[in-house]
DNA sequence: GGCAGTTACTAAACCGGTCAAGTAAAATCT
DNA sequence: AGATTTTACTTGACCGGTTTAGTAACTGCC
């Protein structure tokens, strides 16, 4: 790895000075055609091109943004459905020259991470902000923009309505007659330790449609599990060892996933004996097209990203949540009780 | 958004010098407990934490190693084989506590993309390296790991044999005694031109078995396909439009999922009518598990990452190709002919 | 011919840290 | 007590660009 050639170089052997070379990059009205081509010939000849890192310090900008990962990578990205809200991102960043980084908790700390993470925004997704990570955040006065997270964390938030798209997964379940209902939801420790989190307002939500079956979230069997393929196989699991229900509810379609294999591995066939619910929406699973509550991953994404991008060129960012829509996805995994 | 406070700030209102705080910051062993305390009460008092961009630029390193990607965030991050190998190498990355970042084309232009990303070595996969890309990955003077890339390309790479693989999956299908075989191979534009690309080497695999099998590769099939959902889809309706195959082998899963969704939305069974044999070994699909050649995802992206930090460490890097191994997955979409 | 405006360029400040070299005072050694 | 080492800190160069403020030469105008 020799040593690359700087402005200086340039300037030297060209006869122009650093300023010349800078302008002959980026500003080619600024100069002379002559000096320009001379300048940019001598700089393809040792190789030159300006580096970035001192352009962008000197610019004061990393033209990149970051995705604040609130697990280690192997299990945030585990789960498709950020996967594919990072696809989306990614994309908005391309269209803005920039870059998209993935920032993992820095020595399992993510005030950490958010001191020294190289970015110029950050979007968070599904974070749990404490009193530390909230003190990272203001310390790095960047624009930050949460997926599913807390209004009251008064950053910008983009997600659905939670409460309206639990309600609507419990109904359509209630809807199909079932009435023995286990439901896998999400750890409080990476989502969330207050009240208001997405699984306390789904939560709301299945209460509600419950009432209005004369039940209450007392009735059901409520499990915890990580959003993954293997956090669901062991959740139903954990159903399994107490009863086998009509219905398993789940929270993110990878652990649905994981619980249809746990329930296929035992000869339980879907729906015939168990039903089983999804949330999110992802794709390409292939096999039996899931029944779950599908909300964009490229809306939330490419939402999430250009207000975050309005927000780093204009510097004003409103603190709002913005809603995304949601709809049931009337799949095959879902049975209708007959005789209901 | 208020502007941070900078180093001299601290250094000024502790009455020590810009050195000192530094030193508070980074080593706390060569300043008195005393100032140290001092320093970073004033610190926290005025929100301070040193600035990653300046830390960086005169550390001279980023912190931070970039996957390049040879398409456009969304066909790239579209298959997630791709986005198993990225949770793998962000995995190391944490590990070493840097941040990975996803290098989309700059304005779609890969050379550009090279020259402008704040890195400091570079992961590609599955990148065709033509003159412009190689000199813009020369001019940066960084170390670079390809996946899937050719020997020729003079970078140390990670990968399969792909011509034995190719051969074990074509040994395999015909092996069920199937003949009437379609294959669903990559695009040349994205995975390369040259003759000693993946496509080429799995291609000399089919050759070979089908040679032992008293067969040529103009006795097949062969249509190209991104590797992609939709991409697998499309090939499965242009080889329909041939005729039906008994096998479609195809060398991606992703793709083969693709082709799934066309024959199931015919009405063709699989893998009764038509058999599929994917490639790759993506995991968490439901439905029926794929025949497939399995590579792992995780091993791969681990070691491209490990041998770029080796490199980055200490600044050797063998121009060498390192092959993972791989195998043949019985899965539940290829069938055995039987009377043959 | 003198003045304003334009063109083409340069010098030097600046971004915010790190770090090598240097200094003064205190501690240790002989 | 004087020489040496150690401790605790500071000064200032440096990383490689961008950008502001300027200058000198040239152009156009009356």
């Amino acid at each position: 790895m020799g040593k690359r050639a700087t402005i200086q170089d340039i300037a030297q052997k060209s006869g122009y000075s650093k300023t010349a070379v800078s302008f002959a990059f980026n500003a080619p009205e600024k100069i002379s055609a002559e000096a320009r081509d001379r300048i940019l010939c001598i700089a393809r000849e040792l190789g030159y091109s300006p580096d970035p890192m001192a352009r962008n310090f000197s610019k004061g900008r990393h033209m990149a943004i970051g995705f604040l990962l609130p697990q280690n990578p192997d299990k945030a990205l585990g789960n498709p459905y950020t996967q594919a809200v990072i696809a989306a991102i990614a994309e908005v960043c391309q269209e803005n020259g920039y870059v998209l980084s993935i920032i993992p908790p820095f020595r399992s700390s993510i005030p950490e991470a958010v001191k020294n993470a190289p970015v110029d925004g950050l979007i968070t997704m599904g974070l749990y902000v404490d009193r530390n990570i909230r003190d990272a955040l203001r310390g790095r006065c960047l624009p930050v923009v949460s997926i599913d997270g807390l209004e009251e964390d008064g950053f910008p938030s983009v997600g659905i309505d939670d409460e309206a798209a639990g309600y609507l997964q419990m109904n359509k379940v209630l809807g199909h007659g079932h009435r023995d209902i286990a439901v896998v939801s999400l750890p409080k420790t990476a989502y969330g330790k207050s009240k208001s989190d997405v699984t306390r307002r789904r939560e709301a939500g299945y209460e509600r449609a419950l009432a209005e079956a004369g039940m209450s979230l007392s009735s059901i069997l409520m499990v915890e599990s990580s959003a993954s393929y293997s956090g669901g196989k062991e959740a139903a699991d954990r159903i399994l060892s107490d009863h086998k229900p009509s219905c398993i509810v789940t929270m993110a379609d990878i652990a649905a996933l994981g619980v249809i294999s746990s329930l296929s591995s035992r000869g339980i066939s879907i729906p015939e004996d168990v039903s089983v619910v999804g949330f999110d929406g992802i794709e390409h699973t292939a096999g039996p097209v899931l029944s779950t509550i599908v909300q964009s991953a490229s809306e939330k994404g490419r939402l999430s990203a250009s207000m975050l991008f309005s927000a780093i060129g204009d510097d004003s960012l409103v603190t709002e949540r913005k809603h995304i829509g949601f709809a049931f996805q009337e799949g095959a995994t879902l049975r209708r009780i007959y005789g209901y």
